[in-house]
DNA sequence: CGAATGGGTGGGCAG
DNA sequence: CACCCATTCG
């Protein structure tokens, strides 16, 4: 035990120790990023383990995915073998869907309730406003549902939220609030803000189910505590009430969950809500080289909320981070793909050390159609969204809980079986009417037969449901699947549709299948309902199997936690990364500004930007400015390049009508002219208009139409020089010295 | 009454 | 470019 305690600190830096013996009372640790956290929790848990301070089942430890639930379980379990079992390690999202299954009867549901994801909340807000017959142009469903969620967050009930918005519109909001959250416990199912708010609800109106678990858990650990939002934080609070030991791990510069209710204060103010909290600070990083750090702490100094940190290592500089400016975003996936081929045969990575980063989903296609390399995408389309799995899954959710209308709705006639809106329509206003599910209309002969000629077609469909119903937990999940696949028709649907895509579809079924098998396979009690709940909860994250070698690509959001030996990140351009949502808004520029933080510190030797001049949005291609994020990282620890102005000059020989304006985007339209003027020149004289002036790096100079700027590049080329040029306000240009009729400054 | 087709529109990050 | 809705056809 001695022996095993002393290897437990071994390792650990000072601070690192101090936060795994500081076992009593808050403790608030501030990790930047790569300063080792993971190292500092699970040692902690081993460390109160090995101390007899609590056991396993008395420790709570919550992450925010599944991946880093399942991480740190398995590196416990490296330390202390077995007994890490027993550990509460889980998500917020499951911790609470564990502790209402059990008790869930108590707030009027049934524990077979159905989790409701953003889709099925769409649905629902929309019968919402049609029943009370309000117009989704004036109450548009994504600002319903974020109303709500928000409402939700700050515990306001539709009677408190009626009372706080007696406007036209917040009458109106109120009312579909209400509705919706009715709509909600009659179909038995719970959005995700529902799993923690219901929670906190069942332990308020509950204190003997609180206590029980207040008891239980002795030790509480929270991680990426900065992106809790105000539930989250009452939950663990009131769980923490009793023994106090709670200790929170974040970073406030991590902080990128805004937009779902991440309450950045949270943490800014630990100390304020637990008096008597330590406060450990952990600043050496033990990932990225020293270049790479300063690139971010330069970075995120601009931001002004936030707790001074500074990170530093002691594994040397590193190389340069490049910069590249590339004409368009097919010239950027070009330059990434030759660059990954290059480091690639160096010999010194391999594709699984290579990660491409960026902001928005919609990056990926012109990444993807001009790689050369094996790779995966993360995220965009879960594995679950697509519409096949969607439709079987809805299929389970019925059968599990047949008062879902929802799920009942989206798949009555799917595959067709003549089931069309009408019918349907009138089933819907029957169960309301009488207040009963659309299931139970539908297994009554007593409704069937006012439904006229559908009804033996509605019979048939009950009768599927029921018979299925028999089997829950009765044979094997897959065997279920496969009587579902084939029972309601939706196989032989495939099969006869015989296309390319419908043989996708019956592939992505097949690999349902094996994720239903593998569930059997790796948890202790498989049930049926627990096979859904794991299905609601995990994100495609979840699933990154580190091993396979292929380059990987994902959003910036998704990368946080990661690492990654080389780094892209693509797409650094004013309106895309920052967003342009972010424009003119303080606060959501520093949450942009944190998620750049967050992009340069997954990489742990070299670090990649790219941008373009030109890109494609929204089906238009727009010209594009550098991101104000690449001008905040010191010159010196930039290697700044580009394929701009060679294609430009290229293309003067070429194509005469090609005036290269396509390329060099930036300039925007005037920059035709200007070019035909500098051509005409050249050709007349080109020694004669040689530059007399010499440039230096690091001079500052004046350009007519880009402003002011600094010189960061000089490259010979044929007599003459070629600039590469900072400008403040535009970004890099490369401009020919004897034509930019540069002002020295 | 149900299915198929075309046009218009909207598009951020996510458990 | 994908999805949703409205219109039209069967």
């Amino acid at each position: 035990m001695e022996n095993k305690m002393t290897n437990l600190l071994d390792g650990l830096n000072d601070r690192q120790k101090e936060a795994v013996t500081t076992t009593e009372g808050p403790l608030l640790v501030l990790a930047g990023a790569g300063s080792g956290k993971t190292k500092v929790l699970t040692h902690r848990v081993a460390y109160i383990l090995e101390n007899r301070l609590a056991a396993p089942w008395e420790i709570l430890a919550i992450t925010f995915t599944n991946k880093a639930a399942n991480e740190m379980c398995t590196r416990i379990a490296n330390i202390v073998g077995q007994m890490s079992e027993d550990i509460w390690i889980k998500t917020f999202h499951s911790a609470c869907l564990r502790i209402l299954r059990r008790d869930i009867e108590k707030l009027g549901y049934t524990s077979n309730f159905n989790i409701y994801d953003t889709n099925d909340q769409k649905r629902l807000i929309k019968d919402c406003l049609r029943e009370l017959n309000l117009n989704e142009d004036n109450y548009p469903i994504k600002s319903v549902i974020s109303k709500i969620s928000s409402a939700k967050d700050e515990m306001i009930d539709c009677k408190e939220f009626a009372k706080r918005n007696d406007d036209f519109r917040g009458e109106k909001y109120a009312m579909i609030y209400a509705r919706y959250q009715q709509k909600l416990k009659e179909n038995n199912a719970m959005d995700f803000d529902d799993l923690i708010a219901k929670t906190v609800e069942l332990f308020k109106d509950n204190p003997d189910v609180l206590e029980y678990y207040q008891n239980k858990f002795k030790y509480i650990m929270v991680d990426e505590y900065q992106d809790t939002n105000n539930l989250q934080y009452i939950f663990v609070s009131m769980l923490a009430e009793k023994h106090r030991n709670i200790c929170v791990v974040g970073d406030d510069d991590q902080s990128i969950y805004k937009f779902r209710g991440a309450n950045i204060r949270n943490i800014l103010d630990f100390e304020k809500q637990f008096d008597d909290a330590k406060n450990i600070k952990l600043e050496q990083n033990y990932r990225s080289t020293q270049t790479i750090l300063d690139a971010a702490n330069a970075v995120i100094a601009n931001n002004f909320e936030r707790k001074e940190k500074k990170l530093w290592t002691n594994q040397g500089e590193g190389e340069k981070i490049e910069v590249r400016t590339c004409s368009d975003q097919v010239d950027e996936a070009m330059y990434i793909s030759g660059e990954i081929e290059k480091l690639v045969s160096s010999g010194k990575y391999s594709y699984k050390d290579i990660a491409i980063l960026y902001r928005t989903n919609a990056q990926t296609r012109a990444l993807e159609d001009n790689l050369s390399c094996p790779y995966r995408v993360l995220s965009g389309l879960r594995f679950y969204d697509t519409k096949e799995i969607k439709d079987i899954l809805s299929y389970l959710r019925v059968i599990y809980n047949p008062n879902d209308d929802v799920n009942l709705t989206r798949i009555i006639n799917v595959p067709k079986r003549g089931i069309g809106d009408t019918t349907v329509g009138k089933i819907a206003a029957f169960a309301e009417s009488m207040g009963v599910s659309m299931f139970d209309i539908i297994s009554d002969e007593k409704y069937l037969e006012a439904l006229g000629r559908s009804s033996a077609k509605i019979r048939e469909f009950s009768a599927i449901i029921n018979n299925l119903r028999e089997y829950i937990d009765n044979i094997p999940l897959v065997d279920l699947m496969d009587k579902v696949f084939t029972e309601t028709g939706y196989a032989d649907s495939l099969m006869t549709e015989n296309t390319p895509e419908a043989r996708g579809r019956i592939e992505n079924l097949q690999e349902f299948k094996s994720k239903a098998l593998e569930y059997e396979k790796n948890v202790e009690e498989p049930t049926f309902g627990g096979f859904l709940d794991n299905i609601s909860l995990v994100s495609d994250i979840d699933n990154y199997d580190t091993e396979q070698d292929a380059i990987v690509l994902m959003t910036l959001h998704s990368a946080k936690g990661l690492e990654f030996p080389v780094v892209f990140m693509c797409g650094l351009e004013k309106g895309l990364f920052p967003s342009y949502q972010s424009e003119g808004e303080l606060d959501k520029l520093e949450e942009e500004r944190r998620l750049c933080y967050v992009g340069i510190t997954r990489a742990r030797e070299k670090l990649y930007i790219t941008y373009a001049l030109q890109r494609v949005m929204f089906g238009k291609t727009e010209s594009k400015v550098v991101s104000e994020f690449v001008g905040e990282i010191p010159e010196k620890l930039l290697n700044r390049t580009d394929n701009v102005v060679r294609k430009q000059f290229a293309s003067y020989g070429s194509a005469r009508g090609y005036s290269g304006s396509d390329l060099f985007g930036g300039a925007g339209k005037k920059s035709d002219m200007d070019y035909s003027a500098i051509i005409a020149k050249s050709t007349k004289s080109g020694a004669e208009m040689k530059s007399s002036v010499t440039y230096k790096k690091g001079e500052r100079v004046m350009h007519k139409k880009f402003g002011e700027g600094m010189i960061v590049g000089i490259t010979e080329s044929g007599g003459d020089m070629m600039l590469e040029i900072l400008f403040d306000n535009v970004g890099t240009r490369n401009l020919m010295a004897s034509f930019a009729r540069l002002k020295k400054l």
